[in-house]
Formats: structure tokens, sequence, C-alpha cells
DNA sequence: ACGATAGGCAAGCGATCACTTGCCTGTCAA
DNA sequence: TTGACAGGCAAGTGATCGCTTGCCTATCGT
């Protein structure tokens, strides 16, 4: 039951998961991946995951807004997108620790 | 099975959960706060929890080294620390987007 | 046209999570 | 010293999570 949501729970959640922060690592390299390239990838990086289990975590990033994902024929292209992570970076700081912008 | 880890996971899945963003958001305000002091707090803010799930919440905080606990007399003290957060506040950002420090 | 490629859908399963429940321990004030 | 206060321990439960399995759809090259 979630009684209060700080408007971040998707987000925080997509966190949690250590193949989905992977996920995140290999689209900071280059937008525009396909659902194959980012498998071959993990299993390059050590991630022994089935194409379901990734698509489904790509589907989670997709829905906490941190990948965007478009169509181009028969392939799917994800892009990062890091905005929903900026509130984050300064949340819990206690104000002498925001010396930065 | 954890196949990859980043050496955060304790950190993310820590925050994963409302209830303990919401203990973080109230060590932000002072440290030193006694478990019934969170409590009620929690309870002041719409967490309905019990006193036994808030402990539970704060061990896991506390494991991620988020919160460190210190014992004074009858008294559960904690104390934040977001240095565990300072890593993730880079990770994820494009080199164009690390303006700060 | 047809096989191969890229991906999608949904049911099911084991493991983990958040939480409760019941009882116990330690500390303080009177 | 004794009762109230602050917290601890551990088993059990329902829900969610990550993943697999099996099968299906769509798009491309030849």
């Amino acid at each position: 039951m979630l009684v209060v949501d700080d408007g971040q729970d998707e987000v925080f959640r997509a966190l949690a998961d250590p193949t989905r922060r992977a996920l995140l690592d290999a689209l900071v390299a280059r937008d525009g991946q396909t659902l194959f390239e980012l498998c071959t990838r993990m299993a390059d990086t050590g991630v022994t995951s089935s194409r379901q289990a990734i698509s489904q975590h790509l589907d989670v990033l997709a829905a906490a807004g941190l990948v965007h994902v478009r169509r181009q024929g028969r392939y799917r292209l994800h892009d990062l997108d890091t905005t929903p992570l900026l509130p984050l970076r300064r949340r819990w700081l206690r104000p002498d620790e925001r010396t930065d912008r």
C-alpha cells in the first residue's frame, strides 16, 4: 500500500535493479541502440539475461521516463533521458552541501 | 542471482522504498532523532507504518550506509550520511551535463 | 513469396519484500 | 524496586519482482 508518493517512485524503483542500472550505463555511451544491441552489450559486460528479461527491464525504465523508445522499421531504438534524475541529485543534500549550481 | 554488482546495490535498493525516502527526508532536518521521534514524524507526514516497520526500514538504510545509528541510554539515535549518494549524482550524466564540480 | 530477423504478449514460477504479530530486553523515573 | 518507556528479535504472511516459457506478429533481404 503506497500511502505517500513523492512523485518519483517509478524512477527509484527502476534504479533498484542492477541489470537496469547496467542498461543505463550502456545507453550513456550512445543513443538509439536496439534491443538486440543492448542484449549483446549486456552479455559482454557479464550480465546474463534473456532478450525478454532485458525487454522487460527496458519497459520499466521507459515507464520511469529514463528511456525513450522509438520505432524504426523492425527495430526498437532506445534513447537515454536523465532528466528524471536531476531532482534526485539535490534531494537529501543539506544546504551546506549544495555548492553546485 | 546477482551477477553484476556495481557496488551500490544496497544504496539503490534502500532508496527504492517511499517510506525509506521519507525517513531520509525527515533526517535531513535534524540528526540524532530517535526511533519514536521518527515514527511520530512519519505519522504526521501521512506515512502510516508501525514502529517495527520503521525500525526495519532504518536497518536497511543503515546497512546501505545512508544512516548511522548510535546508542544513548535507552534511545537509538539516527544520523544521516549522504556520502553514499555522491557517486550516484554523477553517474549517467553525459560529459556535457557534468558542468558542476 | 518465403525464410530469417527483430521484437511482442501473457501466463506461470520461485524468490524477495514490506509488514504484522507476539513476546522479550534494557533503561529510566518515582 | 517497580512500572512505564524505548527498543529488539524472529516467525509468518500476502504481495510484488525478476525471469522463464511458449507462442505470435511484423519487417527485412533475397
